[in-house]
RNA sequence: UGGGGAGUCGCCAAGCGGUAAGGCACCGGAUUUUGAUUCCGGCAUUCGUAGGUUCGAUCCCUACCUCCCCAG
C-alpha cells in the first residue's frame, strides 16, 4: 500500500502498531518479525518508518470487552472493534496529530466518496474483501482513510511486491485475532477467564457428554464436542445449538442441517451506520451473519436507536449472538450492529 | 444361583471360514485478519482371554473372564 501511494506522488510515513505484549514469547510473538520486514519494506521503498504502541489502548478498549463478552457466553468478534477503536481511532488520530492528512491501511476494502457523503465498499477482490470487519466505520473515519490495495486482487499486489523485491512478497496470510495472532484458544482464553466445566446436553435434555467451560464454544461449532457413537444416533456429526448460561449447560444437536441450528430473523442491537443515515425498512438488502459468508437476501423490518430486526429470505446457519450483521446494498457497506439474538426455525439460541 | 443373549479402534457399527467396511470422536494439513463452519489426509498386522478343529478362523468347538436380559 505505502509502495502504491509513494508511486502516485504522496508523501507516505509509516507507521508500525505493537499492540500486544501480554506473552510475547519467541514461540508466539511474530511482532518482531513483522518490525523486521516492515523496516525493510519502508527501507525498499524509501520512506522513513516510525514505531507506535497501542497496547493500552488495545487492552481497555477491545480486550476488556473481548473478555466480557466471552464471560457472558457470547462470541465477540475483536476484530471489528480493533479496527473502529484502534486501527481508525487510536492510530488515525496520532496520524493526524504527526501532521498526515489522511492514513491508508492494507485493507481489502474500498472507499468512495459521493454527494458529500463517504461509502465503504467491498474489495474488487470478492474472496479477500474485509468490508465486514470496517462495518463500524464513521464518516470522521472514513474521510481520512485510503485503502489501496482495494482495487487489486490479491495475486496482483503479491507480484507487484515481487517486482519491488519487498522481503514480505511471498509472506503466509495473516490470521488470528489481529495483533495477537493464532493461539491455542482454549488455552488463551484461560488465562484470562476461569472455566467451569459441566454437562453437554440434547434439547431434550438427554446427556451426551461434557464441556470444558461454555465460553470455549460457539453455536455452530462441531470441533472439540467429543462425542462419539451413539445407540440411538444417526451417525451424523453433533454441532453446538445453544448454551443454557443459568444451569451452565453446552446444547448439542445432531446433524449439520439441524433446524435448531438455522435462524430466519436476528435481532442487532448497537448499530452503526456508515452514512449516518439509517437504511430503509422492508427495503432488498444483502447481509452476512459472518465474515466470507455469501450475500444473504434479506430486509430490515424494524429499526430504531437501539436495535433493528433482520428477516431474511432463507434462513441462515449458526446466527451466533456476539458477532455482527452486517448490512449491504450490492457493492456498499451500510453498517450493522452485533446479534443479540436469532429466531427460529429452531428455539431461542 | 438357574436359563437366554452378547463381547470387533475412545464411541457407535459391518463382517459370520479365506486373510478387519463405514460413521462419530481424535490428530495433522488446507481455507480464514474473530470464534466457527467447510475441505483434504491419518487413524485396529488385529477382532475379551486361553486352548482346539482347519491349508487357512473375527467368524466353528471347549474352558475361563466380563456385560446385559429373564427367572430367583
Amino acid at each position: 500500500a505505502a509502495l502504491l501511494l509513494k508511486q502516485q506522488g504522496y508523501d507516505v510515513v509509516g507507521l508500525f502498531m505493537k499492540n500486544w505484549e501480554d506473552d510475547d514469547t519467541d514461540e508466539y510473538c511474530s511482532s518482531r518479525q513483522d518490525l523486521i520486514d516492515a523496516a525493510s519494506v519502508a527501507d525498499i521503498i524509501g520512506i522513513p518508518l516510525e514505531a507506535v504502541n497501542f497496547s493500552l489502548e488495545y487492552k481497555e478498549r477491545v480486550f476488556t470487552h473481548f473478555l466480557a463478552e466471552y464471560k457472558a457466553g457470547r462470541t465477540p468478534n475483536p476484530d471489528v472493534l480493533c479496527n473502529a477503536e484502534i486501527k481508525f481511532k487510536a492510530f488515525l488520530d496520532h496520524a493526524i496529530g504527526l501532521g498526515a492528512d489522511l492514513i491508508a491501511t492494507g485493507h481489502y476494502a474500498q472507499v468512495r466518496q459521493i454527494d458529500g457523503t463517504f461509502q465503504l465498499l467491498k474489495a474488487e477482490d470478492g474472496t479477500k474483501d474485509q468490508s465486514y470487519f470496517l462495518y463500524r466505520l464513521t464518516q470522521p473515519q472514513l474521510c481520512k482513510t485510503m485503502f489501496p490495495l482495494g482495487s487489486l486482487y490479491k495475486r496482483d499486489v503479491r507480484k507487484i511486491a515481487m517486482e519491488y523485491q519487498l522481503p514480505n512478497f511471498a509472506k503466509k496470510d495473516s490470521t488470528g485475532i489481529c495483533f495477537i495472532g493464532e493461539r491455542p484458544f482454549r488455552q488463551f482464553l484461560n488465562r484470562y477467564l476461569p472455566d467451569e466445566p459441566g454437562e453437554i446436553r440434547t434439547p431434550d435434555g438427554m446427556v451426551v457428554g461434557r464441556h470444558h467451560g461454555l465460553m470455549y464454544y460457539t453455536i455452530g461449532q462441531r470441533q472439540g464436542l467429543g462425542i462419539g457413537g451413539t445407540r440411538d444416533g444417526d451417525g451424523t456429526p453433533w454441532f453446538v445449538s445453544g448454551k443454557d448460561m443459568s444451569r451452565n449447560v453446552l446444547i448439542v444437536v445432531q446433524g449439520h442441517d439441524h433446524p435448531d441450528l438455522y435462524r430466519v430473523s436476528v435481532m442487532a442491537a448497537d448499530l452503526t451506520w456508515i452514512s449516518g443515515k439509517r437504511p430503509h425498512c422492508n427495503w432488498v438488502y444483502a447481509s452476512k451473519t459472518r465474515y466470507r459468508q455469501p450475500d444473504a437476501p434479506c430486509a430490515i423490518s424494524r429499526i430504531g436507536e437501539g436495535g433493528c430486526t433482520i428477516e431474511f429470505a432463507q434462513p441462515q446457519w449458526a446466527v451466533t449472538p456476539g458477532q455482527s450483521v452486517v448490512v449491504y446494498e450490492s457493492k456498499v457497506c451500510l453498517g450493522g450492529g452485533i446479534i443479540t439474538a436469532g429466531e427460529g426455525e429452531g428455539p431461542e439460541g
